[in-house]
DNA sequence: AACCAGGGGTACC
DNA sequence: GGTACCCATGGT
């Protein structure tokens, strides 16, 4: 069944390429295909107008997906006018929303990701799915796998599937996902820095992945992953030779976001995602 | 052919 | 607590 609701700040096209979700393609103009965990859903845009193709109990489902329910207007127009590039930044993808995916997806995806360009980490994840989820109920496509299904993967098959030196990660996260060591239902109940720290000491996920787990996977908005893409924007936009002569290489990215990003507290990642997607797009 | 990609672990100091 | 080096693979 179609469902059509209306919305502003919402772009499929600029949500689909900003990086933050590997299962959606576009398969007509203005139409994409998402899948999130076990469930499946074409979507498309006209203007305001969005319309969900799905099963009509997972309309729910999808309406929270693309969050349809917070308002973007706000955290753009708490923008800085000062800050030319945060602006800019916002005005030429201000159509992009914080997806609510899957924690376990979010988890392997973004440990996938590590030194891997965006079609790459489509791929393998696709790779994945086949290999190891579920078939979808309308047989158009795999699940994501859960944990125990992962898990099944030998540490020679995930390198068989070209996962590189990640697999290791992968598998032993998998095998403690499935035997209970990761406790992903606690995790979820975790605040934002608790998260954090709970998926920092995890193997294979430093700073830059717990915080994409935390902004994608757990919707905690305030987490700021900084990436090699929004380093070298730090650099550009924000460093001031006199102001932080004095601060270690080690701790520069983390001064220069306390200071330009700190007074975006609790949403700081939605603009982390606008400059992402600005940035990419100039190249 | 070096160099880089939505980084992180480890061995040293 | 900090740095240097290594890790797989594919694209430029």
């Amino acid at each position: 069944m179609t469902f059509t609701c209306s919305s502003n700040h919402f772009n499929l096209a600029q949500i689909a390429d900003s990086g933050q979700c590997f299962r959606m393609n576009r398969i007509a103009e203005n139409t994409y295909s998402v899948i999130s965990a076990k469930k499946r859903a074409l979507v498309s845009q006209n203007g305001d107008c969005i319309s969900l193709d799905c099963p009509q109990e997972d309309l729910s489902f999808w309406k929270s997906y693309f969050d349809l329910d917070t308002d973007y207007r706000a955290f753009i127009e708490s923008i800085d006018p000062k800050d030319s590039y945060l602006t800019s930044a916002a005005r030429f993808g201000g159509g992009i929303r914080i997806l609510r995916q899957d924690l376990w997806e979010m988890l392997i995806t973004f440990v996938i990701s590590q030194q891997k360009t965006i079609p790459m980490i489509q791929k393998l994840v696709e790779a994945l799915c086949t290999a190891y989820g579920s078939p979808l109920a309308d047989g158009s496509g795999f699940a994501f796998p859960t944990p125990k299904e992962l898990s099944k993967a030998s540490l020679d098959d995930l390198l068989t599937l070209k996962l590189g030196y990640r697999a290791k990660y992968i598998k032993r996260l998998a095998d403690e996902a499935a035997d209970g060591t990761i406790d992903l239902a606690h995790l979820k109940t975790l605040s934002y820095p608790e998260a954090f720290a709970y998926l920092t000491n995890l193997y294979g996920i430093g700073k830059k992945v717990a915080n994409c787990v935390c902004l994608f996977g757990l919707h905690h908005i305030g987490a700021f992953p900084v990436d090699t893409w929004i380093e070298r924007i730090l650099l550009r936009e924000y460093f001031d030779e006199k102001k932080y002569r004095h601060i270690a290489k080690s701790h520069l990215n983390d001064v220069l976001v306390e200071d330009h990003f700190a007074k975006y507290s609790g949403y700081a990642g939605v603009l982390q995602q606008y400059i992402f997607f600005y940035e990419r797009s100039l190249t």
